[in-house]
DNA sequence: GCCGTAGTTCAAAAAAACTTGAACAAACTT
DNA sequence: AAGTTTGTTCAAGTTTTTTTGAACTACGGC
């Protein structure tokens, strides 16, 4: 038998080389964006498949569990980066991939900075209030200017997620 | 004894309210960015310091290890986000941080983003090859049409990266 | 209405990331 | 040059995050 031909199929697992090869590219994108590796596993196959695939087969050809699987899949639809596809009459569901950089872009804009932004731009209003109630140290001047730079990184930021979203959607 | 006014010092440990919170607000902003927790506190502690401060300070302040805060401070010192100070005769290093931001932008791109951005494009060229090896089976196409997109991906991240510098720095 | 398949949930196990602390090196002091 | 002080390193310990798997719900066909 000849197993030296880099052809399809019988890899590791059950990937071809290529399939782990894109499944390995993407599981370390999320974890770049902080995200776990199973996410990574599941839109890197989902994104080298020419068709839907079910929870199912991403349970067999990934060699993860049906709990892996099914949080992963929420959170992708959750970030806007898998739809379902039309079930021709089967009763589970086919997911294919979001190709297109805007719905990802938005997507993890939406789900995952701006809260972080909000939340940062609530406690900094109970920061200003800590710093006024602050006796009327030497450093009071000095504390307040530090929060106000903060207050401007914020808005700065705030200005910024529009132009990237711009800049990579479409 | 009264201990209901909120003044200065004598909290958990021995920040004073003001400076916890400053520390909490960047403790939760470096986990935004994938960065281990104790860059948040030494560096939020740095950033309501009027004066330098050491690294037995830090230690002494934030009740954490010499390793962590040694570790921590180099991590900082390579993203750019704190500068040595003058150390008046003094044979310890004192440390400020960088508060426009400009440097800090620019050190967490140059460290954290842009490696990621050229390994994804070696990555690339790898994957290219395989899906050109790949037996002439009807997917081909649909390989090389993906990675392509892959491709553009990462071109439109290039284009951005220097945007958003110029956006945030200055 | 019962059985089988699809998918979710969540406590416990496993893995990954971070922190500690003790040993070490370097550089100053006396 | 012996002793201090400052800072670094890294193996082991701790904490946090992720994954697993078994119990469960829900739906559909028979």
């Amino acid at each position: 038998m000849d197993f030296t031909s880099p052809q399809s199929e019988a890899e590791p697992n059950g990937l071809t080389a290529l399939q782990e090869q894109v499944v390995g590219y993407f599981v370390d994108g999320v974890r770049v964006l902080g995200l776990p590796r199973s996410l990574g596993e599941i839109y890197g196959l989902l994104f080298i498949s020419p068709d839907p695939l079910s929870l199912d087969d991403l349970v067999r050809l990934l060699g993860i569990s049906k709990g892996s699987a099914s949080q992963g899949l929420r959170t992708l639809r959750v970030l806007g980066a898998v739809k379902e596809a039309e079930n021709n009459g089967d009763r589970r569901t086919y997911y294919q991939p979001s190709v297109e950089l805007k719905p990802l872009v938005g997507g993890f804009i939406r789900e995952q900075v701006r809260p972080h932004l909000e939340s940062g731009k609530s406690k900094l209003r109970l920061l200003q209030d800590t710093a006024k109630e602050t006796a009327d140290h030497d450093d009071r001047e000095f504390f307040l200017d530090r929060i106000g730079r903060l207050d401007s990184w914020m808005k700065r930021g705030g200005q910024v997620l529009p132009v990237l979203q711009k800049m990579l959607g479409q």
